[in-house]
DNA sequence: GTTGTGGAAAATCTCGAGAATAGAACATCA
DNA sequence: TGATGTTCTATTCTCGAGATTTTCCACAAC
């Protein structure tokens, strides 16, 4: 697949559709970084994978040191994991693991939420409107389908809930609580058709937020975080395996 | 199982009593991002200072490209900040951003605290005693002096604490927390003779906890984490100035 | 059949140099 | 004098290759 003819040194212009999606990046080390988040998250790189440096190297089209530099950035984002001259492998998958990062990220969302809505005045009520318009106009076709627009559109909420509250440091980590979430909403949806209406969920947590009740925003967003885990839980429960975490 | 002596490419001789200092790391990489990142905390690279990459390469005897990928573990760790095509510098130390990193500490480490003392049985209750102790042994001559020492029995000591219940994310996020919350206390202490007690506060949290008084440890930790910033805010309308933010 | 052993192959970790970019110093002109 | 354009230097960003370590597999021994 000869993708790109090159991006090296050279090229200013970004002839991958790919690479035109993440626009903002000018840096190569950025770019990798981001597509190989993207292909963790979305499953293109499953749990426990080898991240062999000679084979990235051919898919991301970058050098060793630069793909190097991108996936230690994502070890401290938790996405990857290092053994000391093992090399770099996917995060594993687990229950557990889910459990953990959905307590803690109710604990500090729903607080987060709740100081926004107590907080956030007139200027983050219209950019919450404007995110969930932008969300609606993607999700009523009802097909959803995992759209990279979705995708973005779905962050671009969730983050704007919170922002009512001038907190960087909690922004900062829910970001990071979030993007392991979503890695795990995709599987959760691939492995039962669920049913799950996600529309819904949010619909909810914005007419709340929108009113102003608090406690009926912060109660609508923990079931929307719980939903995942619970999926999850009933489908192992029915024999639908776990993860299949490649050693 | 061999146990290797070293592991670098050519100078077997760390003529640093530094380096020596942290032995376990067996890569290149992860010593420099050690020693980069005690330098930070401990203030001997100041806030919002550029860090050049050929000088640090002199500093602290690696190539470009390790340093590199060590300064970029820093930036996930947000001691580190990046402009693109303008490079690293030291994260900038402002009242506002340890405010911030307050409440969130105090919020997520409270809760850690007592969910300890609830569910954490008499294995983690030897853990900390023994912790306790050792902290002891280092604090009691009174001169407690920022020791390489006590800085990591003090580290030590604060993760036993939460180590009573069983949530790697809340140790992992509390970890970077903790890190900017020491960098803070190190410039406070400096600051002013403030005469604080260390000792006394580590005390009053170690004889709570051990006492299965959940509320009243709770309350020391929070009231421990809120001593920096009270410390600062205190120092700083007295006129003795912020954070000499190098820009 | 299980367990060691040896050596080749693969992968990681590291370095130095070259290309691209930002910033400053300087010169030119209204 | 002030503003603008140009050269030049310093620094970042990137790559390929070499040194070191781990892994794998055949083969022998018990």
């Amino acid at each position: 697949m000869t993708r790109k003819p090159i991006a090296q040194h050279r090229l200013p212009e970004l002839s991958d559709a790919l690479a035109a999606a993440s626009e903002g990046s000018r840096t190569l080390t950025e770019r990798a970084y981001e597509q190989l988040r993207d292909d963790i998250i979305e499953g293109r790189l499953g749990p426990g994978e080898k991240l062999r440096v000679e084979h990235l190297k051919l898919r991301y089209q970058v050098g060793a040191g630069t793909l190097r530099e991108a996936l230690t950035r994502l070890v401290s984002d938790a996405l990857v994991v290092t053994e000391v001259q093992r090399g770099f492998f996917v995060a594993p998958m687990t229950i557990e693991d889910l459990a953990d990062l959905t307590e803690l990220r109710v604990q500090i969302e729903i607080n987060a939420l709740r100081e926004s809505v107590r907080q956030g005045g007139e200027p983050w009520r219209a950019q919450l409107r404007q995110a969930y318009e932008r969300l609606c106009a993607v999700e009523q076709p009802a097909q959803i389908q995992h759209s990279r627009e979705w995708e973005h559109l779905n962050a671009q909420f969730h983050e704007t809930l919170i922002s009512g509250q001038q907190s960087a440091w909690t922004q900062k980590l829910l970001r990071i609580l979030a993007r392991h979430g979503e890695r795990y909403r995709r599987h959760s949806m691939s492995l039962s058709q669920s049913g799950r209406d996600l529309h819904r969920e949010h619909q909810d947590i914005f007419e709340a937020a929108m009113a102003g009740n608090e406690l009926r925003a912060a109660l609508a967003l923990e079931a929307h975080i719980r939903a995942t885990p619970d999926l999850l839980r009933a489908a192992a429960q029915r024999g639908l395996g776990g993860f299949q975490n490649q050693a």
